[in-house]
DNA sequence: TTGTATGCGTTATCAG
DNA sequence: CTGATAACGCATACAA
């Protein structure tokens, strides 16, 4: 096995200095034609490449961003990442995942893993638990060390950092209020516990549509699934949640979910129970998944738009990142990142499919 | 901010050299208790984190592992990379996602990229672009850089290193011949192009099963689906494919589809010719995403276990990296890698739901 | 017990 | 035009 060749056996075999072989390289004017070629061709027979790691530590950069989330099973996420690894692949940049697995204490050990040199900055959402704890110190301590971080989706006011948050308001505002226009009585809502932002921000949406509809909201219409339990049966655990509040609120005919799987559940166990959708109960879900795309009947949705929000994100970090670059000359420099941060909203948009009428 | 610290700035602070800070660090005997006390505690003050880049440089090694798939907005390759993920952290490595986009160019730029001393080794499944261009000369000069690769579900001979596969042979012979059992009499298959390997095997096992029934295989009831395509309005093509294919063959009584996307799709287009399922018609598909889970009626599937996969990918990799480690003694090092290279098979399982009676 | 020197691969600076 | 040297951050063999 040939190992990796540097410039240093280059020079030694060609009996010329490390220096001249990294100038002839780079192509530099200072080296003559000659040893240019020389230098090149043979660079190109042993197919030579720089060594990124020793270019890291000389550059103190790595060129590369971290992204942090908290589970990778899951088309939003990997949705989102897709659209990261795109800007950041055209703009030069690699990518390097952690996940935290809705862990507070991986969220921590991911974190000072990769923080440790190994990328110039996060672009994250946050964990379940991190949201439960209410513990952000390790954002702030990583922002500290110099390390900008974007987050997204999941996100949180005590960390100074650009944002990039899908309308989740809006979104179920616009959702519950096509189920009033589409003439729903009692619209329900099934959604999660409140600690997770999204959860709690499209809840509100919802009963802010009611209002404004001047629509009394009915604390019995609103189901909130705690799904910190473990996922093995989770499934069925739903199913028979579901199951207990359709079956003693009869009256549903509109049912808003903060989320595709509740959304499909529900629409299932509402078969199970003789209902046919969208005729006796019109279904909304959030995010834009597979299982949106694919049920029977496939469902009305507020996409998210995860790869424009991938994007954005990649986006932002990159300008910043660009922002605080060492290497202009000092006089132009600008270490100090800037403290206006960037709190973009993406705009959500609803698909409609079969499950509304 | 500020800005990281290093090993020479606590040296400066606290007056002794950088070494006698290493060691401190690192609880050498060597040092004092006294001065230990002293720079252990002015360390973790400070919060000091070695780089590990500078580390990587020193070691040549990086302790992170490559992954590169075509596409993460995939159920299965997500999970592998959740199982991957899962063993590398465990045995103190990180993980760095590449995608190819199933492009033979990008496959290429990302290796190169993070061949650059990114990564210890690869772990990867090859983009379709590459396995139509049978071009796999990129692999090899990798391997040839002393950079292990081990690949998962589409592998390749002409590659010599470490492989971890799904039964798709068997996996498609068990399907087939469960339809077999359940008494169906026109078995159709829907399947890709030859040129990806999964859809070859699964192909043929569908007729090894026909066969070794004594069941004449019948090349009509086989559709081969081109899914070179750009995939905008994929999915209406598919579902006019498979109309047609049905209506052609209305004698159609079980099907088995290579993967589950074809399979619920034809579900749908089955209820739509106003077929029931599994009544006048029974599916199996393979893969079990969430697709399968969901779907009305949910699809029978054989699973690839692809958090297996990816475990045992990663366990391959890390153990050959370790083979090769280059801290031991010269006369026990064993820098030549291991020429007989492992071909792990994970067996498939069927899972039973409501398509199949 | 502590410090000095060296090297990992690269580039920038300065001297020749 | 070419080469020697320092530096990035760290660990370690060796010297004091």
């Amino acid at each position: 096995m040939k190992r990796k060749i540097t410039l240093k056996q280059i020079a030694k075999e060609l009996d010329v200095s490390v220096s001249t072989v990294s100038k002839a390289l780079s192509d530099s004017k200072e080296i003559s034609e000659d040893t240019k070629q020389k230098i090149q061709a043979f660079a190109k027979l042993y197919n030579y490449r720089p060594n990124n790691i020793a270019l890291s530590l000389k550059n103190r950069k790595t060129k590369t961003i971290g992204i942090l989330i908290p589970e990778i099973v899951h088309h939003f996420f990997s949705t989102v990442i897709r659209g990261i690894e795109r800007v950041a692949n055209r703009r030069g940049y690699n990518v390097i995942v952690g996940l935290s697995n809705e862990s507070f204490t991986k969220e921590i050990i991911n974190m000072e893993m990769l923080a440790g040199g190994s990328i110039d900055g996060f672009i994250l959402s946050i964990s379940k638990e991190t949201m439960l704890k209410q513990d952000y110190h390790h954002f702030n301590a990583t922002i500290d060390q110099g390390i900008p971080i974007v987050m997204f989706d999941r996100v949180v006011d005590e960390v100074d950092c650009d944002k990039v948050i899908v309308d989740d308001f809006k979104g179920a505002v616009k959702a519950t209020e096509k189920l009033i226009v589409n003439k729903c009585k009692n619209i329900a809502l099934i959604t999660t516990m409140d600690y997770i932002s999204v959860g709690r921000l499209r809840t509100q949406g919802y009963l802010e549509a009611l209002k404004s509809n001047n629509i009394e909201a009915n604390p019995n219409l609103i189901l909130k699934i705690d799904d910190t339990l473990d996922v093995e049966n989770h499934i069925e655990v739903l199913e028979n949640e579901i199951e207990q509040f359709f079956k003693t609120n009869p009256k549903i005919d509109g049912l808003f979910a903060v989320n595709e799987l509740y959304a499909v559940t529900a629409m299932k166990v509402a078969r199970k129970l003789g209902l046919s959708i969208p005729e006796d109960m019109q279904v909304i879900g959030f995010t834009d998944g597979v299982l949106s795309k694919h049920a029977t009947p496939s469902l009305t949705t507020v996409s998210q738009h995860g790869q424009k929000i991938g994007e954005q994100s990649a986006n932002l970090l990159i300008d910043r990142l660009e922002a605080m670059d060492y290497d202009k000359p000092s006089y132009l420099a600008n270490n100090e990142p800037k403290k206006d941060f960037i709190k973009l909203v993406i705009e959500t948009e609803i698909i409609e499919r079969e499950s509304t009428k």
